[in-house]
Order: structure tokens, then sequence, then C-alpha cells
DNA sequence: GCGACAG
DNA sequence: ATCTTGTCGC
């Protein structure tokens, strides 16, 4: 009989995993302006039988496609809120091994620090692999915030008891906002001009967009089903 | 015990 | 995340 996932963890070890992880989080800019920042998706296929890993490289500031690729692997792990880092990094970093370049950014779809322990997807994956990260969530995971403009670049600090844990940030005018943290080797501060630089006319980032139009085009090939716009 | 809960 | 057409608003 298979393993219910090959990091051979529990959800009581996931969680003693991030705990220990945790601490070796770097939470000031150790990035340099960086050429080619990268958008990461994750999605499902096959009732969540397959798990698919999309990743896009744009150019920065440009914001032009510089390299992208797909992996998909057998699902290895559920989703349980606070352990979503085990489900996405295998197919992730399998996605990132294929690319022909290596980023200098990662702009990771859900949360960083903006975590029950502090350690969300952007700082799992920025920490295995080494590359400053990002997390960027269209939804809140936890924390508390005071409510917030409605013009564009405005955000306020999502805070978890006395500790700012990211921001909220409005990347759209009269949208719902984004909540950018910490992954790792960045500051928010730095978190929050990168995710604004790397946003224009949508609510997410054009990373995070390029990402996903690739999964889609890469599925319509697949299923042969036209992929809608 | 009762909600909340990234993708 | 995923299953899915039309519809409301700038």
């Amino acid at each position: 009989m298979a393993l219910s996932h090959p990091w051979n963890l529990t959800p009581k070890d996931a969680i003693a995993l991030q705990n220990q992880l945790r601490s070796q989080v770097i939470q000031v800019d150790q990035i340099r302006q960086p050429r080619r920042i990268a958008g990461v998706d994750v999605g499902f296929e096959q009732s969540g039988k397959v798990t698919r890993a999309a990743i896009a490289i744009l150019d920065f500031p440009s914001l032009q496609l510089i390299d992208q690729a797909i992996a998909r692997i057998p699902t290895q792990f559920p989703y349980i809120p606070g352990l979503l880092s085990f489900r996405e990094v295998p197919a992730i970093l399998q996605a990132i091994d294929k690319l022909s370049c290596v980023p200098e950014l990662l702009l990771c779809d859900g949360q960083g620090l903006a975590h029950p322990r502090r350690f969300g997807l952007a700082c799992h994956l920025g920490l295995l692999t080494d590359i400053p990260s990002i997390g960027v969530a269209k939804t809140r995971l936890i924390g508390k915030h005071e409510q917030l403009p409605e013009e564009k670049g405005s955000w306020v600090p999502l805070m978890d008891r006395d500790e700012i844990i990211g921001a909220v940030l409005r990347s759209r005018s009269g949208m719902k906002p984004i909540y950018v943290s910490i992954g790792h080797r960045i500051s928010l501060d730095s978190a929050l001009n990168y995710v604004l630089a790397a946003t224009t006319r949508y609510k997410l980032p054009e990373t995070t967009r390029a990402a996903h139009h690739l999964a889609s085009v890469d599925k319509s090939a697949v299923t042969g089903r036209p992929e809608s716009r």
C-alpha cells in the first residue's frame, strides 16, 4: 500500500516541522534588484489526484515573460488549513527544476508569515530554495486589521495579537484586497513594493496571472477543450 | 464546546 | 482548488 505522502509525515509531524523550521526564516532584505521574478500557481486535476504546479518568470521591471514550466505529480498530502505547503511544495520544486533560468524572487500563491506558526507556503518554499520569497494570498488565513482605504496602493498592517504578520493591500481600487507577507530574505516593506511594482491593471500581480494562464493553456491542450478568457 | 479555516 | 452560464457594474 502506498504511503499517503512522500514527506512520510502525519499532520502532527508537519506541525512539529514547521515549528522547527520557523526560526530559520529571514525577515530582512537579502535581495538585490531582481531581474527575474517568478509567479507560482498550483492547481488540481482528476478530482484532486494530481497536483499541477505552474511557474512563470517575468523580467523585472518590464514584466515580460522570459521563461515558464509546468510539473504534474500525484497528490501527496491532503488540504489542511495551516499545512498547505506540504501539499503544494513537491510539485512546485519540480516545476522550478524544469526552468532554464533561476528566479531571483518568488511570488507565492498563499501566505508567508501570516500563518498560525509563522511558516506559510512562501516561507517554506523560500527556505527550501534559498530564494527570496513573498506570500501573496487572495484571502485571509489568520489576523485582524483595520478598514483600509479604497484607493489602489493603500494598505494596513495585518495583526495577530500585538504582532505585525503581514499587510492587507488594496492592489486595485474598489476591489477586495490581497494579503501580503514576508516569505524569506525580504522585508515586509520591500515585499509590498515588489508586489505593487508587479501589479498593473488587475488585482493580482502579473507574475501570478502569467502562471495561472500558463496552467489553463496547458490544461486545455490536455483536455482538448478551449481555454476560457 | 463553538467557529474559523491560504489553495 | 474544482464543478460552471449568465449577469451586474465600471
